[in-house]
Parts: structure tokens; C-alpha cells; sequence
RNA sequence: GCGGUCAUGCUGAAAUUGGUAGACAGGCACGGUUGAGGGCCGUGUGGACCUAGUCCAUGAGAGUUCGAGUCUCUCUGACCGCACCA
């Protein structure tokens, strides 16, 4: 038997494919369009599982889609810019453009062996400057319309990669990339004001029916809106500022007030900072880890003013004004009013500087003499010991009500806050986006003309210098701008924002003059599926949201504004983890054994290896296996079966090779039956059984079903029963036209997961029209016959099979006929019977 | 601490969305083929018992229903996200 020539049959249609450019895309007016986007690789230097897994997912969907005649639109790029490529460059002596376009090459050679659909034509790449001066102009725009801006701050500092950090990729008070321990520092920074769309990206999020809820939520509380008021507090003190700004949730709980807590980075501190036990103070607080678990259990610590703070409601009473650790500068005023009753962190303080605890909520069921202990009451009651608020309902009516009599008495005035902060996207790095603006010698802010785009990054620099390698380019800092000596912003831009408008990009990159022209982007966006890993949950995704709202802004004619409409987050790709006595982590392949159960170094039986929990694949633990070993091994369909099979796409999935092999047989299997059925020796017009339409039939239901809902590791099942029918019911079939028509049904319906078989498969039947997806022909659905279930008092007895629709009275006397049956009933009466049609009878004796 | 998701054989998992629980695969066992191994083919594989059959089984416990893996509540456990957010 000739076996399949994966090699041979593989690079043959992926040759066809280029040279016919069968996946080249361009807008028809006439076509429902269909935009199919997988996240965009960074180009490390090979592919990984998750890549595969990845683009196999979205393939398959754009194929299928295809084939259900949409015009789709699959483009890929590269996210090219970023640190990994700096720090490779630094540590081989070259260029990260040197060393980036290499990495391209491969891994485009990669994906190609593959067999994806995708069109290369519009193949893009964030680090070429066709790709950033569009970047750079868009930059200038929201500059423009205001929504970015520069100002001093607070950043978190890498020490080791020397760059700044955006708050989400710190991770447990550690760079994202570097892992040291993050360090704050102040610098001048450019900022996008993410913060004006709060609400509108908040709000938008319901509207995504198609993004899965987990994702929304996380986007939820990232935002994180709530509700409350701003009370202004009137301070006791012979210094300068006479006011105090809150922000509270809670402003029911006023005459519980019992301390003001400031920040230690509150303006206030000014008036500090000789302190001697205030700056002892200061240090105490610093000493505290960074972890954000270290910070949030760390004790509640705070340093004594002589600052009275006076209640609003109630100026008879004072309360003393503390710089405390646990409050944070970045939201609300960086200043919170103390009500220990009903806040456990309050409380906690409270317990620690003897303050006062005055409870001003009484849960249900409890009276006047309800008392704090050590648990804070943060529950529903009634509002008391709080002059003219007592008796209001809590918490409805009386933070609404307390909100009411703030704003008269102009003390305050209701206010929604957010948690999300703007986002900053300077980074002191040489591989990235230059910011489009230099400074004049005032130190003004000059922008790069339009006509002066790009301003292109510097080739081949020393890059072994301390900080930004930038800041050592004389020449290329210095900029006469109107008439003036000016230097060069050396700040570059977070590789996020090359991420935030790929999209867009990859609907116009023909067009040289601007970003995207608007014709394409209405015809292709948005997004119809997007497909990629959840750890893009908040950061790429929000900030693509906002910077499809912040293009649109003050703009007439823009499109939809939320830039994915679908979105799929797939699983992680594992494998077992194994380590050698000296607990030095081993590569799956310096790894044997021979029963499965017990390990060893290959090629070195007596040392032994222990094998750890599979764990998402990572270059770290070594657990990695090779994408291009596998498919040199076993092919690009084997393996697109293989990562599709077992677990449903979203969740991790587990590398077997067990599994894998067991996938490259199934595609052998299949070819040696495919060999058969084109040479059975049948005649065209006997015997016409209509067994296998049915069969063919309801494989293309149920596999058009589950391809809508990404069911993929069912649809792979499929495949396995198809293959069981077929070699098994070969000899049975008669006519031949008739087998054919449906084995052709059949090779379609599989050609999204198995592109290069299929294909083959159906060009041996001499089929040129591959493309269409078969209907299903309800005919062949349509049964004769059921199977009902037949239940007594709700327990499965027996199966019966009977004519389609049969009525409940007949169906009840053929019961009486049988004996399984029978034996339960009895001589029991049927009180009552409940019959679904075609499928069950329920008695109830 | 807050928020979310999930829990089904030895394992990965199906289950037409309230109607036959365990599809399909992996593993294992036995048999066949083979000089042997591998490969290939076949059979079996949730548990218990009084084994032609019956009963019990979807983390535990309750509830709704003629009927619950699926809906509701309580609990337990695992995973993920956020984390002093006033």
C-alpha cells in the first residue's frame, strides 16, 4: 500500500496556494466580508506550540468561512519592536534589525509549512518605518485633539533593563521582563489620557456579546467605577492650607468620621519634609516589601500630625490628621476619611492608635448598644448615632440622602471615580517607535512636522552604554525645527501602541500617505473573530479599545468604535515538567523510559529523572517541544489534528507524543482508505442505499455546528467516526456514484482542519471546485423512525423504536405489548403520562 | 480580602442546552498476526451484587420538576484575575 508522502503532498499545495494566490484579499462590494485575526507573533526567533495552536484555531475558522463563501480577510505580521531584541543585539554584537529580520524570515517559513490562509501580500511589521511613521502621525493627531500630554510622575523603575514600566508589567512588584525587584522613581513622561474614556470603555463592554465574560469582567474591575462623593474637610492648623479633599464611598458613615489619613506623597507632606520623625516615618514605610501581597497585608502604619480635622455634619468635633502607608496618591485625592466601624482597614488603624470607634450603622436585629469589636460591620442596617441621618435605610437611601444634604450645605458634591489610571508610554529604550517631537532650548515642546515623517530610528549603534542608547546620539538628536535648535525626543513609545492599531493597518497596507484610508476600514472592520492568549485580557485589548475611541474622537465620520467584535482566548499548550538529581531542569527529549513509569537521561539508564506537573510550555522549565521537528516528523495536518483534538480550544491542552503519533496514523489510515474507495470496482446505477446520505448528512450538521461555536475537539471526534463508518460500511455500498458523491461532501467538510489531504484527496477525484462548503439536504435528516425512550416514574426501561410522529394513544398500546415493560407496570395505573414526540414517554404509575 | 471560572471513568473529554450519562480518543488488559520486539487487526474496560438481570453512579448536601451533569441555594475543593481602590 502506498503510503501518504506527507513532504511531497504538503509543500505541493502550499506552492499551489502562493502561485494561485488563493488567499489574496481585496474588497467586494457584493460579498458579506469576514475579517479572521489571530494576535500577532513577536518575532523571538522560532514558533512556539502556542503559535501553532494558535493560527491552527483561526485557520481553521478562516478557512471555513471561506468556504461558506464569505470574502475573508487573514492577514499576519509581526510585533517587532521591544526589549528582547535590544538585549539580544547587545549580547551578539548586532543590530535588532538585524537580528529581528532574520527571526521573520524563519518563523514566516514556519507558519508557511503550516498551510495557513493567510494572504502574505499584506504582511506587515511594526519595526519598519512604512509601519511607525503612521504611528508617529497618529501621535501628533491625538496630541492635537489633546489626549496626550507629558507631566512628571511616579513610574516604576527596572533597574536592570533601565526602563520604565507600565503598572501591568509589574508583576508581584517585579519587572515583567527582567524580574528585578521594581524601584519608584520620578521622571518626565508622555501620557495618553486613557481616563477620558472611563465610562465609554466601561460601557462598551456590553455590548460585546461575543467576548467571552471572563475577559469583561477583568476589563470591569481594571476600570473599576464606583460611586460616591468629594467632601471637603476643614482643617485646625496654623499652616498654609486650610482644606482637605476625600473621596468616600461611604459618606453615610460621616459621624463615625474618627481620623484623616493622608498619603505619604500627598502635597501636604511639603510642609514635612524636615521633619526628622516624619522622614524616619517615611523610610519605615519604604522598608515594607513591593509585592503588591506584601504591601496589601503589610501592618497599617501612620505618622501623628498636630493637624485637627473637623467634621462637616458636626464642627463641634475634631479628629486628628494622619500620614498613613496603607493610602494611595493615585486615586481619589490621595486621602481618605477614617470611619473604623464600618471599614476593616479602618478599623485596623483605629485598634492600632487608640482612636475612637463610634458605630453608625445598626445591622437588623441588633439595638442602640451595637458595638464594634474587632470585625468591622460593613452590612446593610440602619443608620444611628448620627443626628438628623438617623433612621435611614443603609445603604440605598442614606448615602443617596447624606450625598443630598453635603451638596446643599456645598460641602461636597457626588462624584464617580475610577481605578484605571492614564496610560504612560515613554520608555527609555532604543528599539522602539521615536516619539515624534523634539525640545527647543526653553525646553518647549516642538512637534515634528507631518512632511518630516518618519523620524527614523538610527541604524547600528553602540548600544553598550548605561540608560537609553539614544541619549548618546548626538547627531541624530539635534533637529532644527522653524528656524531653531532643537533635540530629539529620545523617549520611545510602548510596544502596545504599535499593537493598538495593527488592525487597522492590515486593512490598507497599500496605502503609503496614511495609516489606513477610511473606505477600507468601513468595508473590513471590525474584527470579526480575534483569537489569542488571555494574558492580553486587559493591556493590548483595552488599549486598542481606547485607541479606536481616541481616532474617532471628535471626528464626524469614523467607524464602530469597538475594534473586535468576537473575541476567542485559546488555552495554554503543556507538557510534563523533568528535572535530574541535581534539580537542573531537562529538555523532553534528554529524557526515556521504557515502561512509562519510571524515567531516565537518555542513552544513561542509571540516572534517574523526576518528572514534575505539566505546566504551560515555557523556555525557563524546558518543557518546550519544537514546532519544525514536529512537523518535519509528521507533517503540518498531523499536527493541526493533533493540537485540535482532546480539549476544546479554550482550555489548555496537553502535548502527548503518544497523542501526536496517534494523529500522523489516523492521517495514514485515512489515505489507505481513500486509495480504496477510488478503486472499488462498482457499478454507477445498482443499489443506490440511502444509509450513507443520512451518514454524510448529519456529519455536515453537526460539524458546521460545531465549527460555529469553536467545538473543535468534537469536530475532531467527527473525523474519527467518519473514518470508522466508512472502513467499515465499504463493503456494503454498492453504487458507486452515489458513495463518491458523498465521500466528496465528506473531503470538504474535513478541508478546514486538513487542508493538504483533503485537497490532495479531492484532486484525485478530479473535484477542481473545492471551495464550497456542502449544505446539508434536510431530506436525510428527515428519520422514518425514532428510538423512544420508554421511562416508568422517570427511570430509563427500555428503548422502543417507532414510525415518526406516532400518537400517544397508539404508542401507549404497543407498550402494553411489551414484556420488559409490562413487568414493571404490572397491574399498576398509569396516573399520568408525559410524551415528548420522537424521543420519550415518561409513566407515572 | 474582593471578583470570576470550574468540578463527569485510569486519563483528555462528549452530552442535540432540562429528556438514553460517559460519544470520540489515549492508556491498560486479553486474543490474533510475528522467530522476538514494534507495528497492525480484533475484543473488553464506571462501580456493586443475587451477573440472561437489578441497583448505585456526573465533588458533598438540599430544593424545583414527570424527569437534573445541565436550573436554584448551602458547603467543600481546584484554578485564574485584581489586590490597602477609601
Amino acid at each position: 500500500m502506498e503510503r501518504y508522502n506527507f513532504k511531497v503532498i504538503e509543500k505541493k499545495w502550499q506552492t499551489f496556494w502562493e502561485k494561485n494566490q488563493t488567499f489574496k484579499s481585496s474588497i467586494k462590494k457584493d460579498k458579506k466580508k469576514f475579517y479572521c485575526l489571530e494576535m500577532f507573533p513577536y518575532p523571538s526567533g522560532k514558533i512556539h506550540m502556542g503559535h501553532v495552536r494558535n493560527y491552527t484555531i483561526g485557520d481553521v475558522l478562516a478557512r471555513y468561512k471561506s468556504m461558506q463563501g464569505f470574502n475573508v480577510l487573514h492577514p499576519m505580521g509581526w510585533d517587532s519592536f521591544g526589549m528582547p531584541a535590544e538585549n539580544a543585539a547587545r549580547q551578539n554584537n548586532l543590530d535588532p534589525k538585524t537580528w529581528t529580520e532574520k527571526n521573520i524570515k524563519t518563523m514566516k517559513n514556519q507558519l508557511k509549512q503550516l498551510g495557513l490562509s493567510v494572504d502574505w501580500n499584506r504582511e506587515i511589521s511594526t519595526c519598519s518605518d512604512n509601519y511607525y511613521k503612521h504611528q508617529q502621525s497618529f501621535f501628533l493627531e491625538l496630541m492635537d485633539k489633546g489626549l496626550v500630554y507629558r507631566k512628571e510622575n511616579y513610574v516604576n523603575w527596572d533597574p536592570i533593563d533601565e526602563t520604565v514600566l507600565a503598572n501591568e508589567q509589574v508583576i508581584d512588584g517585579k519587572g515583567w521582563r527582567s524580574g528585578a525587584v521594581v524601584e519608584r522613581k520620578k521622571l518626565n513622561q508622555w501620557f495618553f489620557n486613557i481616563t477620558k474614556f472611563s465610562s465609554d470603555l466601561l460601557d462598551g463592554l456590553d455590548k460585546l456579546d461575543k467576548w467571552p465574560n471572563k475577559v469583561k469582567v477583568m476589563q470591569k474591575n481594571w476600570i473599576g467605577k464606583s460611586f460616591g462623593c468629594e467632601i471637603n474637610f476643614n482643617l485646625k492648623t496654623n499652616l498654609p492650607v486650610k482644606e482637605i479633599k476625600c473621596f468616600t464611598t461611604r459618606p453615610d458613615t460621616l459621624f463615625g468620621f474618627s481620623f484623616l489619613a493622608l498619603s505619604i506623597d500627598h502635597p501636604m507632606s511639603k510642609f514635612f519634609k524636615e521633619n526628622e520623625e516624619f522622614i524616619k516615618f517615611k523610610n519605615e514605610c519604604a522598608k515594607t516589601g513591593t509585592t503588591e501581597e506584601s504591601i496589601a497585608n503589610a501592618e497599617k502604619i501612620g505618622f501623628k500630625t498636630d493637624i485637627k480635622a473637623i467634621n462637616p455634619l458636626d464642627e463641634t468635633k475634631q479628629v486628628p490628621v494622619y500620614f498613613a502607608n496603607f493610602v494611595l496618591m493615585d486615586y481619589g485625592f490621595g486621602a481618605v476619611f477614617g470611619c473604623p466601624a464600618h471599614d476593616q482597614r479602618d478599623l485596623d488603624f483605629a485598634l492600632k492608635y487608640n482612636l475612637k470607634v463610634l458605630p453608625v450603622v445598626c445591622p437588623p436585629g441588633e439595638n442602640d448598644n451595637f458595638k464594634i469589636d474587632t470585625e468591622a460591620y460593613t452590612g446593610p442596617g440602619k443608620i444611628f448615632n448620627s443626628q438628623f441621618l438617623d433612621g435611614l435605610n443603609c445603604p440605598d437611601e442614606s448615602i443617596l440622602k447624606t450625598i443630598e444634604i453635603l451638596e446643599k450645605k456645598k460641602i461636597g458634591k457626588r462624584q464617580i471615580n475610577f481605578r484605571l489610571k492614564d496610560w504612560g508610554v515613554s520608555r527609555q529604550r532604543y528599539w522602539g517607535c521615536p516619539i515624534p517631537v523634539a525640545y527647543n532650548n526653553r525646553g518647549e515642546v516642538i512637534k515634528i512636522p507631518k512632511e518630516d515623517l518618519p523620524v527614523k530610528l538610527p541604524e547600528n549603534i553602540n548600544l553598550d552604554v548605561k540608560g537609553n542608547p539614544l541619549e548618546h546620539q548626538k547627531k541624530w538628536k539635534e533637529v532644527t525645527l522653524h528656524g531653531e535648535k532643537c533635540i530629539r525626543e529620545t523617549d520611545t513609545l510602548d510596544t502596545f501602541v504599535d499593537s493598538s492599531w495593527y488592525f487597522l493597518r492590515f486593512c490598507s497596507t497599500e496605502n503609503k500617505d496614511e495609516g489606513f484610508n477610511l473606505d477600507d476600514v468601513k468595508y473590513w472592520m471590525p474584527v470579526d473573530q480575534y483569537i489569542g492568549g488571555v494574558e492580553h485580557a486587559i493591556l493590548h485589548l483595552l488599549y486598542s479599545r481606547f485607541f479606536m475611541r481616541a481616532l474617532g474622537f471628535e471626528k464626524k465620520d469614523f467607524i464602530e468604535l469597538e475594534p473586535f467584535e468576537g473575541l476567542f482566548t485559546q488555552g495554554m499548550v503543556c507538557h510534563e515538567t523533568y528535572k535530574d538529581s541535581e534539580n537542573n531542569w531537562l529538555f523532553p527529549d534528554e529524557v526515556e523510559s521504557k515502561d512509562g513509569k519510571e524515567y531516565f537521561k537518555k542513552n544513561n539508564p542509571s540516572a534517574k529523572v523526576k518528572v514534575g506537573s505539566s505546566e504551560s510550555m515555557s523556555k525557563s522549565k524546558k518543557n518546550t517541544i519544537d514546532p519544525e521537528n514536529i512537523i518535519d516528523n509528521y507533517g503540518a495536518d498531523a499536527v493541526r489534528f493533533f493540537i485540535l483534538s482532546d480539549s476544546p480550544p479554550e482550555k489548555d491542552i496537553q502535548w502527548s507524543e503518544q497523542g501526536m503519533i496517534s494523529s500522523y496514523k489516523f492521517i495514514q489510515k485515512f489515505w489507505s482508505l481513500h486509495k480504496m474507495i477510488i478503486n472499488l470496482n462498482l457499478k454507477d446505477d445498482t443499489d443506490r442505499s440511502q444509509e450513507i446520505d443520512t451518514f454524510t448528512n448529519q456529519m455536515i450538521y453537526k460539524i458546521t455546528k460545531s465549527l460555529e461555536n469553536f467545538h473543535y475537539n468534537v469536530i475532531i471526534a467527527n473525523l474519527h467516526e467518519i473514518y470508522n463508518y466508512l472502513s467499515k460500511n465499504l463493503k456494503e455500498i454498492k453504487n458507486k456514484k452515489n458513495l463518491l458523491t458523498n465521500y466528496e461532501k465528506i473531503l470538504k467538510i474535513i478541508s478546514p482542519i486538513l487542508p493538504h489531504l483533503a485537497n490532495e484527496c479531492l484532486d484525485e477525484l478530479n473535484i477542481k471546485e473545492r471551495d464550497q462548503w456542502p449544505k446539508v439536504n434536510e431530506r436525510f435528516l428527515k428519520k422514518e423512525s425514532f428510538n423512544v425512550v420508554i421511562q416508568i416514574n422517570g427511570k430509563k426501561r427500555d428503548l422502543m423504536n417507532f414510525n415518526k410522529d406516532i400518537n400517544e394513544k397508539d404508542l401507549l398500546l404497543e407498550i402494553k405489548n411489551n414484556v420488559k415493560i409490562n413487568k414493571f407496570l404490572k397491574d399498576k395505573e398509569i396516573k399520568k403520562s408525559i410524551y415528548i414526540k420522537n424521543k420519550l414517554i415518561n409513566l407515572i404509575v
